[in-house]
DNA sequence: ATGAAAGCGCTAACAA
DNA sequence: TTGTTAGCGCTTTCAT
């Protein structure tokens, strides 16, 4: 492909002209302008992005750091980190990481490297160390998980409070005997909505049953299936259940109905994300909505803030409790 | 952050010599090579990947073209495709098109600005011609989705064949009366996938209602609702589905069950994908696995060969019916 | 308004 | 084995 100096020379004037031209500067006169953009145009030239971005130290690109691309929770998320990037100009690379420390490190390097201009991360406490090393030298923004050590701003929701409050609601329904699915506690959101959880309870003089809260190791539906599955051998057992993601939720709900019992009645259920999926489910299923789509796109404004030298505040956004017919 | 010519001072040796020790070559002698090594920990140096590759005019970065990222389908393929390319060196750059030719025409220009080696599409018709031009001069690959003309090499399955051997299942079963949820057919699986299933009634002599068949216009559990609403309206009434997306189905299966009918007593019903969901629908259902994980790593691979001029034959690949509780 | 030239950080051909 | 040096393609002073 042609370069710079072939459409100078086309053109019959210097590279700096070519370059003021592709990048618009005013200070090119009409008619070389025209005869620029015309050998532009036959030359069917394209400026080569690294030689630009080596020149200016940039690369115009964005790392979104996500555990995994089958959590339809993040999709709306990166939907609000795309637009927002691309509308200022950066595009993004999307990485999951598995949470997987070696996985994350290549992706770090990725910005050590320059070859992305700043990161967006979901799953901060991989490597917490390693994470806040590099946001000493580098532009990071958390999104929706955060750590407050190393002081890296982030957008998120009052995961405690949405967690109180669905937890209340199932109170005001009568529910006294409230089981709890928990993810793995080295996720701040699990160790919240746990709190939020026990708030709840204990507000309502309810004793917190610890063989009524249930810890799974991942996310998966086979996971909350699972969860269910010891709940249900559980001597007293619980009439509701809230848990902490809609998968494991829908996981939890498969179980239950495959035993005969009924939903709500034998068992109600809440659940957390409002992914799509969670309407389709029957009954319907009661979850928390995050607002995902401003979340995306929010870590996008900050984290171009950032990369140009701009000071940025951590956010919390709002959450809402949508009842379904599953409580 | 340090450079090679800093490095290069501080061992005291030429900035070829860092150059050669960062490249692993082994014309350096033990005590030169511990030296600069020595000087690249003190310095905490990374060499400069936009300079390396501007230089070594690539960039070990594919690009991988998906409509929607929230469609599970894609999931498996691009870990199939991630694992490879990490394996191989290169690092993927995930692009959501949303079937947008504006969107598309953007990562196009990563190629053309040689941003990126490669281009794995999965939807090659939205910008047919541009995509042929854009072959003709960079390494592109098709995967699940293609287009013949063009000459541009594939991974696929026959979706002529599964589509006919699904709904032979259902006529064996004892279904006479089958319709078929069908996407946009600008897709040619959508094409593909209807010429199976008219073989199929065809060769047991069931005649070819076009009121069965239904065209959605876009893939989304809301879909599968809606063709399955316009679908019961039809005086003479189906009694099984073929889906040609579990998204689609699944959607389907959640108007059948909240019209009160039964699944698969009333309405028996078949899905394509197995993505994980539709293993927790109640009743689960029946499905056509692809085998996306090494549809997306052979992409990945065929990418690769094609950025290293090597020659690429196009492959299709095994299906297999999953039978489940809805049929 | 335009051009000459330095330099971003690296690799590789050539020399020693 | 090691060093010198010419670019890769672009942007941006500094002159003119």
């Amino acid at each position: 492909m042609a370069n710079i100096l072939e459409v100078a020379k086309m053109a019959g004037v210097s590279v700096a002209t070519v370059s003021r031209v592709i990048n618009n500067r005013k200070n090119v006169s009409e008619k070389t302008r025209n005869k620029v953009e015309q050998a532009i145009r036959e030359l069917h030239f394209e400026p080569n992005v690294l030689a630009r971005n080596l020149r200016n130290s940039e690369s115009r690109l964005l790392l979104v750091l996500i555990p995994s691309i089958s959590n339809p929770f993040y999709t709306e998320i990166i939907n609000g980190i795309e637009d927002t990037a691309i509308e200022q100009g950066y595009n993004i690379l999307l990485c999951e990481t598995d949470s997987n420390p070696e996985r994350e490190a290549i992706y770090f390097n990725l910005i050590r490297n320059r070859l992305a201009d700043g990161i967006i991360i979901m799953d901060p406490t991989i490597n917490r160390e390693n994470l806040i090393e590099l946001a000493r030298m580098h532009p990071v923004v958390q999104c929706s998980e955060f750590d407050e050590a190393g002081n890296i701003s982030y957008v998120t929701i009052d995961n405690e409070l949405a967690a109180y409050q669905a937890v209340k609601h199932l109170i005001k329904l009568g529910q006294r005997k409230i089981a709890l699915i928990n993810s793995d506690e080295r996720f701040l959101y699990a160790r919240e909505r746990r709190r939020g959880y026990e708030k709840a309870l204990m507000e309502a003089g309810l004793p917190i049953e610890t063989s009524w809260i249930y810890h799974t190791g991942k996310l998966g539906f086979e996971y909350g299936q699972q969860a269910m599955r010891s709940l249900l051998n559980v001597k007293n057992l619980p009439t509701a259940i809230f848990a902490v993601s809609d998968i494991l939720a829908i996981g939890a709900m498969k179980e239950i109905l495959s035993r005969g019992l009924r939903i709500p009645d034998d068992i109600a259920i809440i659940g957390f994300d409002k992914i799509s999926f969670s309407n389709m489910t029957f009954p319907t299923l009661t979850t928390v909505a995050q607002p995902m789509y401003a979340m995306g796109s929010i870590s996008a404004k900050m984290i171009i803030n950032k990369i140009k030298g701009k000071k940025v505040e951590s956010i919390i956004l709002d959450h809402e409790l949508i009842i379904r017919n599953s409580t």
